[in-house]
DNA sequence: CAAATATCAGTAAGACTGACATCG
DNA sequence: CCGATGTCAGTCCTACTGATATTT
């Protein structure tokens, strides 16, 4: 914190610290991935189907921590620009298989380097060790209760 | 990370564990909250008001980091509630003098109390010294570009 | 006139809730 | 019957946008 105002407790508070960061963060994502026209949950969803191949949309929303209910809307942007395909799954037809197009994965390169941007900038205060420390950190705090 | 769910390149952002251990922590936070009916901002806003006396909205404003619009509903809350007070500035008639009501102390000492429980919750899988290192990392992030 | 302050209205993204039909 | 899956509709909180009246 520059200038003189003092701290307050509130600011002391990793909830809060937390908060200014990821807001921070999101910011800085949001406006490099809207170059493409994407936005966050949506890039989320084509990175892990491009690393974990075809999943059903349940499969896929406890490994991205999108809700369900929200994915189905994401699932229909993507799909509606061909960046995914929805497949229904012959063996168990409550299913849908998810699954990455060719056009999918051109542009998640794209993103992938607009995401890294974002993130160089996010920790440029930070040289490489401390961002493996924080990395590492963080990685303990969010493990603990979402098993 | 438990389990044998391989980390994607995502889950290697400090964006996005940012995103979920503040959102983890955002939940904390306002789950213990709502125990004394508050939301954050609100705490927020008794919290700074507390330790920086009384203060234009403006002023407030711009150490919280909350949208002078958006204050606007915070303070009506809090004022319908009595625990502050926003008294006309005679010497310069634009600006409203916001400060705390003896019940809002009151109440504030409650909260912090809360919030420090939620932040002890949020923080459990870390040592002193981590969490200071946690808390040093992120002041620096935060630090670049909110001059 | 320009800038700051406070207010009101509306909007958008994200995360949540409940209800429902289908299928195993 | 129960549980899981996917869909639809709506709510909540937080964060923004624009427009306006008042005052400095």
């Amino acid at each position: 914190m520059p200038h003189d105002a003092p701290l307050t407790h509130l600011q002391t508070l990793p909830s809060w610290l937390l908060g200014r960061a990821s807001a921070l963060g999101h910011r800085l994502v949001t406006d490099h991935l809207a170059r493409e026209g994407m936005r966050m949950p949506h890039h989320a969803v084509l990175c892990t189907v491009a690393e974990h191949g075809p999943l059903a949309q349940a499969e896929l929303s406890r490994i991205v921590r999108i809700d369900p209910k929200d994915l189905v809307a994401v699932l229909n942007d993507l799909q509606a620009k061909e960046l995914v395909t929805r497949t229904p799954d012959a063996r168990d037809r409550r299913k849908n298989a998810i699954d990455l197009s060719p056009a999918g994965r051109t542009l998640l390169g794209r993103l992938e380097a607009l995401g890294d941007q974002a993130n160089e900038a996010l920790t440029a205060p930070l040289d490489e060790r401390e961002r493996a420390t924080l990395n590492a950190l963080l990685a303990r705090i969010i493990a603990a209760p979402e098993s």
